[in-house]
DNA sequence: GCCGTTTTCGGCCCGACTGTTTTCAGTCG
């Protein structure tokens, strides 16, 4: 029985959900928050960690007791802690906190004075007319909480960064045109880039207030204004997205979208070093005192506490400070710098264009070189191509670069990597090619020890380039399938091979934290469209986030190399 | 529950908005 880091930060979820509803010690409780996340966030299994000198209490956050707890449950499964806690509080009372404006307070005073437990009783209780009789409660507020269950709102939906991107460029353009506006930006996860997006934070400045407020609350997808202040408000757009805005001065701009930025535990982290220095940070500046120090640029707020600024993407709390400290932060790769992409598809597989206007469509996104990539034989609902075709097409790549200026194809496959780990095309059509990009397509299911096992053979074919989407995730669709990825990053540098971080929206496939790993190990990271269409080189732009939320500089991204220093890596 | 160029004990980030109040607690970000 295997234990990952996903089911630790779950049980340290639920005791902190439980402890809060027990009205424990805030701090405390912030305590397990944090632990999730750390564990959650790891770039290796905690079991590694254990085994590792440094240890368990190595780990930001985590003290002996927690260590203890972690290695309960790597060792039994589950916590004896959290056993206790579900006696005292039955568990299901913690998704009552999902609920808008429920909080633990709320939710306590409802088990205890009505009995509720499960979002069905809730909801009874709500029409009934039960819960305006609680102390504290309302008719308003009775009336809030029915709707609420009855739209849903209860389950967190985080929208994929690519869609949300969509909302947010047109309503960031709708408050642009609005008069006395001066600047409009959006903060926030977003600004983070990160993978998903819960809500929409912008930031305005404008003179005067009203008018953009206004213009906010009466945009025209607006299906329900939520809150509606003088400086701040909060809609739910039709598409059930949440939007925060909040209008500043521009004195105080920097600190806004510094503050509103985040990450929380970044920014608590940083207002705690700022405290030590005698200042305090808000939304409207650094002060010292009363005197406001800083607060117009970002840059002068992380001035004001001995920074550097911190690009938004390593915001997390996850080393970037220190980092900052000792002027290490890694300077990021950015979308300019990719020359390449190695991953692509053609009408010959599943793709939708030719192969002259997917190489068009490369050299107009301002690349030197794409690597045309069809599915193989195995996949024959994507009509992979067998030796006999992909020989064709080698044929036609080769015609066609003579033909072409400012742009090279390069010759490769997406090949599959079957059950046992061999690759789906013969080795003499293999040999042919610029780069072999292996993939997994089948067999989800296999148990983490034969997966593993799978892949590592795969990546022994002496003519493997790179592994494709290397978790086979789908956002929020289809979970990843079980390996142990910091085996596959170990081989992937032993064999001199690469991963892949795939740039669709839909993959955003490698994970962050296994950028950091394979950074860490010295393997390179390509960063590809997976293109199925002239536009997917759009994608791209998603794919450098992710990177840049794994500390990836143009040093660590395969493809932002020239192409004669390409080749030169792809031969050797 | 963690943590230490304030500290091994006593701290632990900060403000806006809402609803139910009659000065504020709860929630949220």
């Amino acid at each position: 029985m295997a234990v990952h880091n996903a089911d630790i930060a779950a049980i340290f979820s639920e005791i902190a959900d439980l402890l809060e509803i027990e009205n424990a010690n805030p701090f405390r409780i912030r305590a397990y928050r944090n632990a999730a996340r750390t564990v959650g966030d790891l770039g290796q299994d905690v079991q590694a960690i254990i085994a590792s000198e440094r240890g368990l209490t190595g780990l930001p956050g985590i003290g002996s007791d927690l260590a203890g707890k972690i290695r309960e449950i790597v060792d039994t499964g589950k916590s004896s802690f959290l056993d206790g806690l579900r006696r005292e509080v039955p568990p299901a009372v913690s998704e009552l906190l999902r609920i808008p404006n429920l909080g633990p307070k709320r939710v306590r005073l409802l088990w205890q004075e009505l009995g509720i437990e499960t979002v069905e009783q809730l909801h009874r209780a709500a029409c009934d007319g039960r819960i305006r009789e609680v102390p504290g409660f309302g008719e308003k507020f009775e009336e809030k909480i029915r709707l609420a269950v009855e739209a849903n709102l209860g389950q967190e939906r985080r929208l994929k960064l690519a869609i949300a991107a969509q909302y947010a460029e047109a309503l960031v353009a709708h408050l642009k045109g609005v008069a006395g506006v001066e600047r409009v930006e959006v903060a926030g996860s977003y600004r983070r880039q990160r993978e998903t997006v819960g809500d929409l934070d912008i930031l305005v400045v404008a003179s005067p207030r009203s008018k953009v407020m206004a213009a906010f609350t009466g945009y025209e997808e607006v299906a329900e204004v939520l809150a509606n202040g003088p400086t701040r408000a909060s809609i739910r757009l039709n598409s059930g997205l949440q939007v925060d805005l909040r209008v500043v001065s521009g004195e105080s701009y920097g600190a806004a979208l510094y503050y509103f930025t985040g990450s929380k535990p970044h920014n608590i982290a940083v207002r705690r070093m700022a405290q030590g220095k005698g200042l305090k940070i808000n939304e409207y500046g650094v002060f010292r005192g009363e005197q406001r120090i800083a607060g117009k640029t970002e840059e002068s707020v992380f001035q004001a506490v001995g920074l550097p600024w911190i690009p938004p993407e390593l915001r997390e709390n996850r080393g970037e400070i220190a980092a900052a400290q000792a002027g290490a932060l890694p300077r990021l790769v950015e979308l300019k710098d990719l020359r390449g992409d190695l991953h692509a598809h053609t009408r010959a597989t599943d793709g939708h264009d030719t192969l002259e206007n997917m190489a068009r469509a490369a050299a107009a996104a301002g690349l030197d070189y794409l690597a045309i990539t069809e599915h193989s034989r195995r996949l024959a609902m994507a009509h992979g191509l067998d030796a006999e075709r992909l020989a064709r097409q080698i044929d036609e790549i080769d015609r066609l670069n003579e033909s072409l200026s400012g742009i090279r194809l390069l010759k490769g496959i997406e090949v599959d990597i079957l059950e046992d780990g061999s690759l789906d095309l013969p080795d003499s059509i293999l040999a042919r090619l610029d780069l072999v990009v292996g993939a997994v397509h089948s067999r989800f299911d296999l148990a983490r020890a034969r997966q593993t096992e799978r892949i590592l053979k795969a990546m022994d074919d002496r003519h493997f380039t790179l592994l494709a989407h290397p978790s086979g995730r789908l956002i929020d669709e289809r979970a990843p399938y079980d390996v142990d990825m910091a085996r596959l990053i170990a081989h992937a540098k032993s064999r001199g091979c690469c991963l892949e971080l795939n740039a669709h929206p839909e993959r955003l496939d490698l994970l962050d934290t296994w950028c950091m790993a394979a950074k860490e190990a010295g393997v390179l990271i390509a960063i590809d469209s997976d293109a199925h269409s002239v536009r997917d080189f759009a994608n791209l732009r998603f794919g450098v986030g992710q990177a840049r939320r794994g500390w990836l500089t143009a040093e660590n991204v395969l493809n932002t190399r020239p192409l004669a220093e390409l080749l030169k890596l792809l031969r050797h």
